[in-house]
DNA sequence: ACGGTTGTTCGATTTTGATCGAACTAATGC
DNA sequence: GCATTAGTTCGATCAAAATCGAACAACCGT
């Protein structure tokens, strides 16, 4: 598996965050990281996806600065960027975890 | 010209939220809403889109709660569901006005 | 009544993005 | 070495969204 790219956070625009979360597949995603409190593997989601989007799908959360993802033998295990986001984005933590 | 339409703040999802501030264009609009802090009429923002396509990003605000729009005389009226926003989605406010 | 201002609506175009199957890569376990 | 697991990449398709010009509607001031 090939190494994943993670942006420097500051690089990271709000728009791009919001483009990432306007999906209900992402917005999944990231909730079930919230409420999960570690670190999961792409396949641990029920989503109604195929591997490729799914595949896809990370890799825009990825590039919107909200996760990092590290390779652990086949899988890749995938954590929110918690401290990062709530010194860049203050606000979108609380925000996600609404409701 | 017609009135407008707002929904009701609770029925408003956090994706469509995310979807409205994903636009350049749009995320523009409501920081000069915010930073202006009184009400706003469409040509006093100084977009590079035509009137058709503003007229198109200001309905996606208001189907989105961020905006509501009140006519007077020829021009529309819009400023930030400031109050409602904050109950219904603590934390926007603050993401959007930061930087 | 007429012209100017402000914005809407329509129809068409273009761009962007979600989705998938299939082929591929890389590590694991037997 | 070989099958399995986990995910990537490619190419294609389909749906959603941004954009525009042109025609329209409502209001204003004179």
């Amino acid at each position: 598996m090939k190494e994943y790219r993670h942006p420097a956070i500051d690089d990271v625009a709000l728009e791009s965050v919001m483009h990432a979360l306007a999906d209900p597949c992402r917005l999944a995603i990231v909730r079930a990281l919230r409420q999960a409190g570690r670190e999961l593997a792409c396949n641990e989601f029920d989503l109604a996806v195929s591997k490729a989007t799914c595949s896809h799908h990370f890799e825009v959360l990825r590039d919107a600065g909200l996760i990092e993802t590290r390779i652990e033998g086949t899988k890749g295990l995938s954590k929110i960027r918690e401290k990062e986001l709530k010194r860049r984005f203050p606000g979108l933590l609380q925000l996600i975890d609404r409701e």
